[in-house]
DNA sequence: TTGATCGATTGGTCAGTCCACATATAATAG
DNA sequence: CTATTATATGTGGACTGACCAATCGATCAA
């Protein structure tokens, strides 16, 4: 090659196609209200100018982030972002056992805990949460069998009044393993009775003005023992 | 149709290939260790007797739950699942103001104080927290100016100590969150002198086994008021 | 030994094709 | 007219075969 060159050599801009589709299809999805539905592939694709490919490539990377729920013959459609977050990346692919239960009481007892702290502190209208403690005795004693996922909306309830969005996603998340744990464990959810007094016991602190103690109860009611321990567990 | 029917009609299982492969593909990597490298989309293709296609897109999906990294032209490669976990989900993409780091601030105390209560419970050895306290306080003598992530190492180390994964890889997630918010609104990570000082009062209260008083101070620690603030928050 | 070259491999992308299923529309039997 | 049945169309799912650009090694020449 001669060291004369006359032309100005230019990297040529590489577009890394299906970035760019998924940067483009991602907003798309921002701009659109839950339960939207995107255009079939091969207009996207047509749009875009891209082949439908690197369409169904972007689109599987937003459906695996639960940002779109692909429907089979129907379209792609924009899912509800508070919608149970993914697990996955707490989960870790960990064991589930006895001291996996541990942690995640412990979590739970993290949040929980703070949730206590925060609605105790703002001194909110605590009324709702006592007609849902009032609808699960009904509950209770009408179908003492029933689930009813008490335990739950109560907590959820709650943290709905912290007015704190993070600190909700990151309940949402726990809970979500909570129940999926349990349920793999095989273990049963406790004595519901136990829990809904518990629960009482709580909403009389705050309403006290006791911020303290509710914390305490609190704790006491989400990070108790495990019942069943495996053999490690001997010690402590 | 008539009413003779001499054939039992059976519907033959349809396997959604792309779920299969991701199936099997996500377990082989599990299998894997975190820079193994898995086979080429062609072989992969070939094993599972399905096309390229099918493949491709299970591996994107993979790619965007954070488990493989896809590199070009030199295949797919498992990471580390302990790497950074993703803050989408706990993002929400909610906007960053004042608010906003009040609510983090919360998030981050809910764990701080659990992972202080927990390591106080446990009386772990300390020595390795007061040896990086003391590099740190090193590093701020020489180069005052300098940054460090201490704050974030110093939780960072706490938190192994308490031998919590779910508890650490949360921590991972928020403090992410915490150090790409604010330098998203532009602010200065604050007094670093006053940060130490408060980290070897944490410590102090830990070696003497005062588990309450060190909840306390870690809570004051992370959960102070937003220096800057928006306009809507003049109440409070 | 050093440097250039060639070829095999790999992920990225494309066009085109076929399939199964769903929905809406049109045709038909009652 | 109604109700049922064909039919046409659109959709995501999957496959094939091909080409590209970058990378890495081996081979070959200076």
């Amino acid at each position: 090659m001669g060291e004369r060159r006359p032309f100005q050599i230019i990297p040529i801009r590489q577009v890394d196609v299906y970035r760019e589709v998924l940067r483009q299809l991602d907003g798309l999805v921002s701009s659109l209200r839950p339960g939207e539905r995107l255009g079939s592939e091969r207009e996207l694709a047509e749009q875009l100018n891209v082949s439908r490919v690197s369409v169904r490539e972007a689109l599987r990377a937003l459906e695996s982030m639960g940002k779109v729920e692909i429907r089979r013959n129907a379209g792609t459609y924009v899912l509800d972002p508070n919608g149970s977050p993914p697990i996955e990346p707490l989960r870790m692919g960990l064991p589930v056992d006895a001291r996996y239960l541990q942690w995640l009481a412990e979590l739970r007892s993290a949040i929980e805990t703070k949730v206590v702290e925060l609605v105790g502190r703002q001194k909110v209208d605590l009324t709702p949460v006592w007609a849902l403690l009032r609808q699960a005795g009904d509950e209770l004693a009408a179908r003492p069998g029933e689930d009813g996922m008490m335990d739950m909306r109560f907590e959820v309830l709650l943290a709905r009044l912290a007015g704190n969005p993070l600190l909700i996603q990151m309940q949402r998340m726990v809970h979500r393993l909570w129940v999926a744990s349990w349920a793999e464990a095989g273990l049963s959810p406790g004595d519901r009775h136990l829990f809904h007094a518990e629960h009482e016991g709580i909403l009389e602190a705050l309403e006290a003005g006791d911020v303290d103690r509710a914390m305490e109860l609190m704790h006491d009611h989400v990070d108790r023992p495990v019942v069943e321990r495996t053999e490690e567990d001997a010690s402590r």
